[in-house]
DNA sequence: GCTATAAATGCTCAAAGTGAGTATTATAGT
DNA sequence: ACTATAATACTCACTTTGAGCATTTATAGC
C-alpha cells in the first residue's frame, strides 16, 4: 500500500478563479393542529434562505444561523435536500449554487419574528391532500386538462405517453394515487402548463400559491422526501410534542402524507414496532374514552440503525 | 420548459463578495465479472473529480464533463450523492464546496485513458466484503480493538454506550450484519482510530487502500447509497450488460451488497416482479444447463414510477 | 454411452406480516 | 340514562417471506 502525505499542501484541484456564489435554503417543517405547515418569509412566498458565507463553520449551520436569524425559530432534525445549480440565478452573470435542506421542528407558537410565517403546505399544492377523499379538483381541472395536453401530441405513441405518465402520476385510470410523487406531479403540471413557477399576470389554472424563484419545486422535493421518509425511519417525532396519544401521531402522520389510515392497523404497527411507552398519563381533551398519552423511546434510534432488507439472503 | 424571469431581476439575494470554489466528485460504478469496482485517478487514490466552473450548463454536465476528461468513460445513470463545505479545503482560506455524484456505468474494457483505473471497492473496504462469510478479520482484529475502544472511555455508560454502538454497526454480540451502514462503520473506525483518512506515515491498523483527502469516505457514501437503492429501485440492470443470465444478475446484486442470495427466492422476486423478459437466447458458457438470457424491461421504468407503500391506509 | 458436475428450474410448507373488519369499553355532555 | 366520541381488543382471510427438497438439462471427462 502506497503511503502518502495528507492534501492540505497538495490540494486536488487549483479552484476557479472567479468563484461562485453558494445560497442555502430550507425546507422547515412543523404540523401545527392537524395540517402540515412550513415556515415561509416574503409574504409567504419564499422559503427562509441566506447565502453561504466563509464565516459559516458548515453548511448545517450556516443555514442554522440564517433560519434563526430570519425567523426566530430554532430547527431540530435536518438533512440536506439537494443541490443545483442555475446559472440564471447568480449576479452579475455568475453562476450561484443552491443547496437545500428539510427541518423538522415542533411549532412553539412563539411571536413569529420580521416577515416570517408559518403557512399550511397545501396552501401550495392544493391537489396533494387526499384525506377528504380524491379533491374534486381532479375531476373538474386536473384530469381534463392534463388530457388536452396530452392530446395536443403530434403522433399517437406520444399522445399515450404523455397520457400514461399523468395517469401514473397523479392516480387516474386503473393507477393508484401515490403520495410520494409529489415533485413528479408539480413537474408535469408545470409542463403542462397548469401551474407557473413565478406568478407573472396571467392566472395559473389550478388553485394554489405560487413562489419565488423555484422555492415551490424545493418545497415539492422536501414534502416528497419527507412523505418516503416517514415510512421507514421514526421521524414523524421530530414534529410531535414530548407526550401524545397515539390518535395524535396518527393524525401527524396523516397531515404529512395527506391520506387517511386505518386506526386499528395503525396502532398494531406502532406498538409491535416499539416506538412509543406509556407516560401513565391520560388526556380527556377529546370528550370520549380518555387516550392514554406516549412519548417516543429514544432508545430505538440507537437499536434500529437503519430499514430492513428487502433481499433474499442466504443462511445466517 | 420556460424559463423563469422572475429572479434575474430581483435575486433574493445579493450573493457574497468573494465567492467560493465548487468541485464535482463522482462514485463511478461498474462491476466487472463478479467484483464491484470503481473509476479512480492518480494511481487509484483519487475519485475524478473537478472544479464546478461557469462554463458548465449545469452540475450533472459539468461533472459528465470531467469524468469523461479524466478516464474516458461515459456515465449512464446517474443521482446526486451529497454535498459538503469544509473550510480547510479551498485556496487561500476560501472555503470550498463539493458536490458529489454516484454514477452507474457498464464496463467495456477500453483503453484506460490517463491515469484512471478501474479498481474493486472491496480493495478500499475490505471489511464489506461478506460473501465469503464474515471475514476472519473480524475476529482477528475489528471486534477486540473495538472493545478496547469502548473500554477505554471512563464512564461505565459510555463504555457500554461505545460497545453497543460497535455493535451493531459490525453486527457484533446479538447484532445481525446490516450491508448498508458502510458509511457509518467508516465513521466509527476512524473515530476509534483504526483506519485514517489520508495516510500520513503511521500504519493504519486495518488493512485497506486510503485515498486522499476525503474520497474515502465519498466513496462509502456511495457504496451505502446504492446498497440501499438496489432493494427498491431497479438500478442494477444499468450495471448490466444487454442480455445476462438471471445468476450473472444475481452475482452482481451480490457483489454490490456483500452477501450472497438466495437463489430460488432471488428468482421468484425478479420475476413476479416482471423485471425482466427472455431474450430467446441462452448461454452455454459456463458448462451446466444452458442459462436463458433475459433483458431488463424497460417499460417497468415508465409502469412504477416509486416504491409501494408501508402505511396501513385506509380503503379506496 | 456412462458418470460426475454445474446450473437452471419447479414445488412445498410453515411463519410472519397485512388488510379489512366487528366488538367492547371508557369518558364527557345533555 | 342516553348519546357521541374515542380508545382498545380481537378475528380472519390472504399475501409475502424464508428455507429447503427435488427434478431437469446441459457439458466434460472417461
Amino acid at each position: 500500500m502506497a503511503l502518502m502525505t495528507m492534501e492540505t499542501k497538495d490540494p486536488l484541484h487549483i479552484p476557479a478563479g472567479r468563484g461562485i456564489a453558494a445560497e442555502l435554503i430550507a425546507v422547515l417543517v412543523a404540523v401545527i393542529g392537524e395540517a402540515p405547515h412550513i415556515m415561509t418569509i416574503r409574504d409567504a412566498r419564499a422559503l427562509p434562505s441566506g447565502p453561504f458565507e466563509s464565516s459559516h463553520r458548515s453548511l448545517q449551520s450556516g443555514l442554522r444561523e440564517w433560519v434563526e436569524q430570519q425567523t426566530g425559530h430554532p430547527i431540530g432534525y435536518m438533512e440536506q435536500l439537494y443541490t443545483f445549480a442555475d446559472r440564471d440565478r447568480g449576479h452579475e452573470g455568475k453562476s450561484a449554487i443552491s443547496i437545500s435542506y428539510l427541518g423538522l421542528t415542533r411549532e412553539e407558537s412563539r411571536a413569529d419574528a420580521r416577515d416570517s410565517e408559518w403557512r399550511d403546505w397545501y396552501d401550495y399544492f392544493p391537489w396533494e391532500d387526499h384525506r377528504k377523499g380524491t379533491p374534486e379538483l381532479f375531476e373538474a381541472v386536473v384530469a381534463p386538462r392534463l388530457k388536452q395536453w396530452a392530446d395536443e401530441s403530434t403522433s399517437k405513441a406520444a399522445r399515450a405517453d404523455r397520457w400514461q405518465r399523468a395517469a401514473i402520476t397523479f392516480g387516474l385510470d386503473e393507477f393508484a394515487w401515490n403520495e410520494e410523487l409529489v415533485l413528479q406531479r408539480y413537474e408535469l403540471l408545470y409542463e403542462a402548463g397548469l401551474v407557473t413557477e413565478a406568478e407573472r399576470g396571467q392566472k395559473p389554472v389550478l388553485p394554489g400559491r405560487a413562489m419565488l424563484a423555484d422555492h415551490r419545486r424545493i418545497l415539492a422535493t422536501g414534502i416528497a422526501r419527507l412523505r418516503a421518509k416517514i415510512k421507514y425511519r421514526p421521524v414523524v417525532f421530530e414534529l410531535m410534542p414530548p407526550a401524545f396519544s397515539l390518535l395524535q401521531l396518527q393524525r401527524s402522520v396523516e397531515a404529512l402524507a395527506g391520506r387517511l389510515l386505518h386506526k386499528q392497523n395503525f396502532r398494531r404497527l406502532i406498538e409491535q414496532q416499539e416506538l412509543v411507552e406509556e407516560t401513565g398519563l391520560s388526556s380527556f381533551e377529546t370528550g370520549g374514552r380518555p387516550a392514554k398519552l406516549f412519548r417516543f423511546r429514544q432508545a430505538v434510534l440507537a437499536e434500529r440503525a437503519a430499514a430492513g432488507t428487502k433481499l433474499p439472503l442466504l443462511r445466517p
